[in-house]
DNA sequence: GTTGTTTCTGAACGATCGTTTAGATATCGT
DNA sequence: ACGATATCTAAACGATCGTTCAGAAACAAC
């Protein structure tokens, strides 16, 4: 019954997910998302029903893939140091890499919208949820497994790492020199190296 | 020769920066515009010329006057540990003063633009050196006056204060919680201190 | 192959975008 | 007071914004 869809939700929505990372929301428009994902209007608004339905479904796609690509091996009951460790070296030497002169859609957007959250979904409170809450399980998973001092507030310092990586996140959106974001992830790395608890002797 | 002005040209830029600051360029419209500074269309445009022109004049005055009054202590040539710790503790609290919700104009624009440099004039990059660059030379001069360990390397923190600082910008923006945002702070801070050279026994 | 249902096409919607212009108004030098 | 000059007012510019709609086209069921 109908005629059949000539395109791919998924790929819809992949599509605009990489669009609003590059221009932001107000920064993307209708036209640029037709040409962009290769479909017509019509089918655009009867899938997504406007503009902010779409950006909806890529904010949620980013945080289903890139985010649990990036953060998630931080959510794993495992983690410790070395996941903490291994996400801000990657991040660090990320201004090589596709996130240059993209950042982080979320981070993006809640600069973007600021206070205010169009689509009352909380996608951007979720986001800072979600990041602190990430390092902050992977800390108390560390000090579990005795790799932190004792005087390691996990809570504290996942606060600071979330402020961290936002930072990184900032710095590669807007192609800040490589020196900077290096040297930025190499003292945090050594901040998190201090934590270490001194193996027994 | 001529009617006089019925605004004050400083007021004006004074007006715009803090709107842009709220919506970003691409969200504030020449109708806000208008509205908040309480001027007419002609006289916009005859004193900036385009709606980016004002914008780079704002840029300018938040340059000159909102990161003079934070950063200006640490490019002061007496300048040590105790003005960037002064700096991190005054962000660290700023959850409750009038940069919740609005973040830092500079940084807001780096994100928005991300690599694209509309005005040309290399405001954001000029950002991202001011702003290492008084780290830099804040903790060179503690350096100098034997605040700092010797194996401290003052450019490699530089980095990571900067990232710490627009980390912090990004959650006062979008109102993360103030619990997430003083911990980011405190911790910057601790490994502030943890870089003072041990007074002589 | 006809009918019913869905999508596609392309033009167009009203609204708002940033910007400009013509005429009225106010202030200067003389 | 009067012409010269500069600003103010308010309407309107073409372009683009996000969105919608009527008709053509393609598929499924019978």
């Amino acid at each position: 019954m109908g005629r059949k869809k000539s395109y791919d939700r998924d790929v819809l929505v992949r599509k605009a997910m990489e669009i609003f990372r590059d221009h932001g929301f107000a920064g993307t428009s209708a036209e640029m998302l037709v040409e962009g994902l290769g479909v017509n209007r019509y089918s655009l608004y009867a899938e997504f029903g406007s503009k902010q339905g779409l950006f909806d479904a890529a904010l949620r796609r980013y945080d289903e893939e890139v985010l649990e690509r990036n953060f998630g091996p931080l959510e794993s009951p495992g983690a410790g140091i070395d996941e903490v460790r291994a996400l801000l070296e990657f991040f660090g030497s990320a201004g090589e890499g596709p996130a240059s002169g993209r950042g982080c859609l979320l981070c993006n957007t809640a600069v973007e919208f600021g206070p205010d959250d169009p689509s009352g979904a909380g996608f951007v409170q979720r986001y800072f949820k979600r990041l602190s809450e990430a390092f902050h399980a992977a800390l108390d998973n560390a000090r579990g497994k005795g790799e932190l001092r004792r005087s390691v507030d996990p809570r504290e310092e996942a606060g600071f790492f979330t402020a961290s990586v936002l930072g990184l996140f900032v710095m590669l959106r807007a192609k800040a020199p490589p020196t900077v974001i290096e040297s930025a992830a190499r003292v945090a790395i050594e901040h998190l190296e201090a934590l270490r608890a001194e193996p027994p002797t």
